[in-house]
DNA sequence: AATGAATGAGGGTTCATTCAT
DNA sequence: GATGAATGAACCCTCATTCAT
């Protein structure tokens, strides 16, 4: 096995592991058992423990934006109006999150009580995040199609939060019950987002 | 100091030094001098370090329950119509986590990633949060308020999502820099779930 | 055993330890059996292995230079002259390798080729050495009784060096097979820095 | 490049390591990066990292013996008389240091806290060291030209420790400040040695 | 009840050495 | 011969917990 290969082979067995018990919880010994390779092998790979953990989350980073930045298909009917685009960036993150529990697990659960030195790399989602529904939201607002007098910086966080939450409970808690119809999940999700849950529209 | 102050002052300063380093990150050594204590005395007030993070977790949950609990005042104009009452609800969340940040902090970051033992106490709140969003939603469908057609656990978990992820960014990330309007804030949380943000209505 | 006591006998075991084996050659574990205590309490008196030899070198720091500010009692004999004032001066040198051979091996084996971190401590030694040499032969030049034209700085080094020298031998290799004279191992030492070991004078 | 020079290539690196960080320091990875070579060719040539050092030290020896055998030129003044021998003998020792500071630094400092090993090593530099310095005075001694009763042992040592701490210092301490001058610093040891440093001469 | 010294299991990391290619 | 990935024994250190005072 090359490097290349027994590098991501280390990295994917950390992965797992981090994801399903912690970073504090998984042990060097753990990572060695599940790779199959002696304790000192990890070490040619990586510099200490925090190493490996942050390469995941680069690595993790790095496929984000890949799923944030995707674009639909030119032809597509993705690209006909706001509501549309904005469907399927929403469905693309359910999609990644879906595609990789693990990842799901470190983003929203594991990383977020480490303390300082992983904060910094964390918060970079959160930036990611917030960025691309101010920009959607922007666009909206000038294409009139969006209220005026929404609170950016709270739809930011509540868009945020809400997607989170919903890509863990479908992609870690709920998984393995039953597929999830992700097409459904994210037309409900940007239905109730755009139109509210109420019959009656506002009398203002 | 009497025996229950100085257990609820070893409490204090475990459940702040938790909720800033996280579990793994705070020693016993840490909370023994910032309660100025001796080591020994904190193993006459808890079993071990577990059992002074679930007795945080127990308190948490006992004040999370009265803030869920809180009913308006009977002669409040809050009780008049479902929205109005749902706002009262979420209000009184946001207040929860202003009024302790420290809550805020282990709730929604420091208690995620702590493995099994943990994982069923902090699932109670989740349930709780989802009881009382499927109460309402429920209420609501019932008075014809709502769409009947919402999916009800999409629902719960987006606007837990949604909740959470708004109060830890009011109460904790952006605390500090100036007071928020919580009424405000509630006031447009409510309407976003409750119109939506698009100008018109969907056109079913 | 109190606090002090205690940590004044794991540094005895380690001095011994350090002394005998070298610093990388004597492990923690050494010194706990040693010292008859389990390795957490080592750790409760010194930060780590560096500190403990660290505190081994300031005590022989202090009483190496006890031993060299010791001054003769006030009526002695050896107040009389500059010759019998050095001669008193190197044999206190001897007496203190003499009375501590572990020192002895420490200062003058083990601590030099340990690299950066103990370099600066165990160069103080050489300072005073050479200092306490320098002083001795400036008077001695002033009251014209050395030479005038000595090299000050070679002399001191030869100075040091041979004192260094003769004391561990009869210090440490030698030590065991017959006690030593140390009177009279002073007095030849002096007498052949005095008058070297021609029997003629240099005819200039 | 052939075997032969492979190993002294090798050699040469690890010298300059251990003689500049020390045994313990200097790790097999240092010199496999130093030397430009993989890490299994060093032990192509060499069994271990012992041996290494080992080799090094044989080198110093044979290299340290040619230096003490050396003979005045036949023709030499430096056959002439016993102390123009002795001086002969003293330069070589300074030139052989000053010429090889890494030598200078392994035997004088980075050899001698190394444990049993290298010790039995070691001592034959002294061994030497103090045949020479005998033989000199036995033969002074002799001629009638060094008083009859010095002591030899003590003599030995104390004149193997000032050239070593010279040499050491002239050589490796001082080192680059400003060349020094072999034949000025030769001339002044060896007089003080044979003349003493006071103005009189003793009176018996 | 309060103390804090003592404990030791358990963790992360290093590094000389081996061996298949 | 040369390589460098793999090895694992050995080491330092941490820290929750105990217990005699």
């Amino acid at each position: 096995m090359d490097a290349e290969q027994r590098k991501k082979q280390i990295l994917q067995c950390a992965k797992k592991l981090f994801a399903s018990k912690g970073y504090y919880q998984t042990q060097i010994s753990d990572i060695q058992h599940a790779a199959g390779v002696a304790r000192g092998t990890i070490y040619q790979y990586f510099k200490n423990k925090d190493d490996i953990f942050e390469t995941i989350l680069e690595n993790l980073f790095i496929e984000w934006k890949n799923a944030l930045d995707k674009k639909p298909d030119a032809d597509s009917d993705d690209f006909k109006n706001g509501f549309k685009f904005f469907r399927f960036k929403i469905k693309s993150i359910f999609e990644f999150f879906d595609e990789d529990p693990d990842y799901c697990n470190i983003l929203l659960r594991i990383g977020l009580g480490l303390g300082e030195n992983f904060d910094k790399i964390i918060r970079r989602f959160d930036i990611q995040m917030v960025d691309l529904a101010n920009n959607y939201l922007k666009a909206g607002i000038k294409q009139k199609r969006i209220k005026s007098d929404v609170d950016l910086e709270l739809l930011s966080n509540l868009l945020g939060g809400a997607i989170m939450r919903t890509a863990y409970y479908y992609g870690v808690t709920k998984k393995s019950k039953d597929a999830i119809d992700i097409d459904l999940l994210t037309e409900r999700f940007v239905n109730t987002f755009c139109y509210g849950i109420f019959v009656e529209q506002k009398i203002s």
